[in-house]
DNA sequence: TTAAAATTTAACTCATAGGTTGAACTTTGA
DNA sequence: TCAAAGTTCAACCTATGAGTTAAATTTTAA
């Protein structure tokens, strides 16, 4: 890649980031392009000499942020926890990538719908991949006698929900910190999967 | 009220599920008046007739939704069940209710942001109201010592997001009932909150 | 029966936003 | 230095959808 390429690389990443930026501050449709391109001091027109479409960028911020948050579920996979343990470390993980890039995961969990039909499967397809992960991590709990034998898809759900909807209430300003209310959750998820009390069983 | 009133007042009840069913499968923004007039095989001019505004249907899908809420906790509120247990009826019933209105509810869940500003305080107003009462169930429990000290806030939006996100992946044909995943979920949720072992403190 | 009130509709306005174009301007490298 | 390639922009096209209107049609009740 050569100097001009690198540059332009560069300024697709602004331009993406930018309509991030608007995409989850106002939605995909009341975002309009020329608010883009004001963003960044450019006009309409130049904007399209990097990108395709809209629904292209739209893509791309859903791309980017399952791509974040696979490369981080990859990494604790590989630490080699025990299940309870990883699994904490993965809530902990999503939540923290969740809010450190926070334009673009909103983007993909409030607009997901808007997204069409081709651009969607690869979507789904690295949901698929990221929530298959954990379903491995639980069932290796539930094999090794750590975790109780619940509906692992329900679980995911359950705790999927509870990890995105932080995205619309969070404000650094609060009580807690970040770190401090990613733990919490991380505890508070995770214990009721723990078997009980070996020896009364 | 007479006949002429009622039949205007069904009328735009009509219109409003109309709308709500397109909200919810479309957006805000891709949900036309003329596709929710088709819906209903009116023209767009009828629609007009009975509504002012997009927005306003809107807004209504939204108040709507936060009154069968407000509801249905009144109702539990008043049942006068211990903590843990009125804790699992919220939830149950808050699952309950989110996904027999499905649309209306998923309108509100989902397009919250484009509500204009004097609508979102009426909203706003119903939901602080609604968390209220949640938060205040948990203090008692607190208070009576049946739950930990824990930040009530961010218990409440815990729960909230994990019952939220349901609407996103409960399909009917699964392999559990929608009573049986809000029995799970009001258990695992209510769970984490219960002082362990009192004979060990 | 009939006139007023209620309801419906086709045809309209208007604003907006996605996307295009061709000319102008800038950078680069020989 | 200068021509080709890269970049920017104003002006434009076009589609769409919210909301209006005035006339036509239907309903109601005296």
């Amino acid at each position: 890649m050569n100097f001009r390429e690198a540059r332009a690389a560069e300024r697709r990443l602004n331009i993406l980031k930018a309509a991030a930026k608007l995409f989850s501050e106002k939605g995909y449709h009341d975002a309009t392009i020329e608010e883009i391109a004001r963003e960044l001091k450019y006009t309409k027109g130049s904007i399209y000499y990097y990108i395709n479409s809209k629904q292209d960028l739209l893509f791309q911020c859903h791309e980017l942020a399952m791509n974040l948050l696979l490369d981080n579920i990859y990494r604790i996979r590989d630490l080699g926890l025990a299940p309870d343990l990883m699994l904490k470390e993965v809530i902990k993980g999503h939540i923290e990538t969740l809010m450190s890039e926070f334009n673009l995961v909103t983007v993909m969990l409030v607009s997901d719908y808007e997204l069409e039909e081709e651009y969607a499967r690869i979507i789904i397809n690295k949901r698929d991949e990221y929530e298959g992960i954990i379903a491995g991590i639980i069932r290796d709990g539930i094999e090794k006698a750590i975790f109780r034998d619940v509906p692992v898809k329900v679980v995911i759900n359950l705790i999927m929900g509870a990890a995105n909807w932080i995205g619309r209430w969070f404000r650094p300003e609060g009580p807690m910190t970040l770190q401090e209310i990613s733990q919490f959750y991380a505890d508070y998820l995770v214990e009721p999967l723990l078997v009980r009390d070996k020896s009364r069983e």
